[in-house]
DNA sequence: CATCAGGGCCCTG
DNA sequence: CAGGGCCCTGAT
């Protein structure tokens, strides 16, 4: 459908995040669902990104070590891109890829920890990280509903086909995504003819939102959490599931844990009671684990806790949980 | 072939 | 606050 962009300037900046940092634990994660718009290899992550309006190719490239980190960011565009541009890119990176963030408090309180000390020190550095803005996040969290990850995968391509940009650099091409106001005019019944089912009509009310400016994700960032969940839980087709990925993934609050779906439970419920998924612990009984044992880390906590489970399944993987994710 | 539930959420009663 | 309905798909 949509022309091939060629991303032919490349500018080239070092970025310096705090230690520790664990390059391929953050900047790849096995429980996301394969997506066109980026992809990995151990070292290097090519992902796309749209910034003031711009299509970009991002390669980060890792060139130093846990202890002192150090990536390499070619940034590639159509046009030259002005030094302003650059540092206001720069400064976005810098909140989406949670290059600041000091992960020692935690890392001090829980290092002993008889469950998550272990976890601490093999992934040492690892943080969570969202690459996307809050629109495109909703969009991936609006696919996600009540779908198998196979199905979902299905209807991402769908969408970047019929509306991302293809976007050619470094000898990838990977989708980017469009602006809300480009999939804002187009209709209903087209939506559903890329097999989306009835979140057509979340879509199209998300993307709404987004075209006429009635939320900005920059204020949003500034407010409080509460203030934050209750603005998600407007939006059409967004609740308390989905909120609480946007929370902890795009507006990075480490310590979000108010809901467990019913396929999470029965993946906690295993790990952490070795109990039978067709048995599953009470939910209450699970948030009660996480207060007692990671107040004000929760959602960091469970972090560590998923990828190392999603990590070993990559590698041997782990037979109960082959069943419980549904691919 | 039919039936069913899925990495939710809305709406109704 | 519980429960039916929703789109589509692959599993049974």
């Amino acid at each position: 459908m949509s022309q091939k962009t060629i991303l032919k300037a490349r500018r080239e900046v070092g970025l310096f995040p705090t230690a520790p940092y664990h390059f391929d634990a953050t900047l790849h994660k096995p429980d996301h669902f394969p997506s066109a718009d980026n992809q990995w290899q151990p070292g290097i992550r090519w992902q796309t990104m749209r910034w003031q309006g711009k299509p970009l190719g991002l390669k980060f490239e890792n060139c130093g070590t846990v202890e002192r980190p150090h990536i390499s960011l070619d940034i590639w565009s159509e046009d030259e891109l002005s030094q302003h541009f650059i540092d206001g890119l720069l400064a976005e990176i810098c909140y989406r890829y949670n290059l600041q963030l000091d992960l020692s408090p935690f890392n001090e309180r829980f290092k002993d920890d008889p469950y998550l000390g272990s976890l601490i020190q093999k992934w040492q550095g690892m943080r969570p990280l969202n690459c996307n803005s809050l629109y495109e996040y909703l969009i991936i969290a609006i696919v996600l509903q009540n779908a198998t990850v196979r199905r979902s995968v299905q209807m991402m391509q769908a969408l970047f086909e019929a509306y991302g940009t293809p976007l050619a650099y470094d000898g990838v091409v990977l989708y980017g995504f469009w602006q809300p106001e480009a999939l804002a005019v187009v209709a209903e019944d087209e939506l559903r003819a890329l097999k989306v089912g009835y979140r057509a009509r979340t879509i199209q009310r998300v993307t709404a939102e987004f075209a006429s400016g009635e939320i900005d994700e920059l204020d949003l960032r500034r407010q409080s959490r509460e203030t934050q969940r209750q603005a998600l839980l407007a939006l059409y087709g967004i609740g308390p599931a989905s909120v609480g990925y946007l929370l902890t993934d795009v507006f990075h609050h480490l310590d979000e844990f108010e809901h467990i779906s019913p396929w999470e439970q029965r993946i906690y419920s295993k790990l952490f009671f070795d109990a039978d998924p067709d048995e599953p612990v009470p939910v209450e009984q699970l948030l009660t684990l996480f207060d007692e044992r990671y107040a004000g880390f929760r959602a960091l906590a469970v972090h560590y806790f998923w990828e190392d489970l999603f990590w070993r399944q990559v590698h041997e993987p782990v037979e109960w949980l082959e069943k419980l994710i549904r691919l």
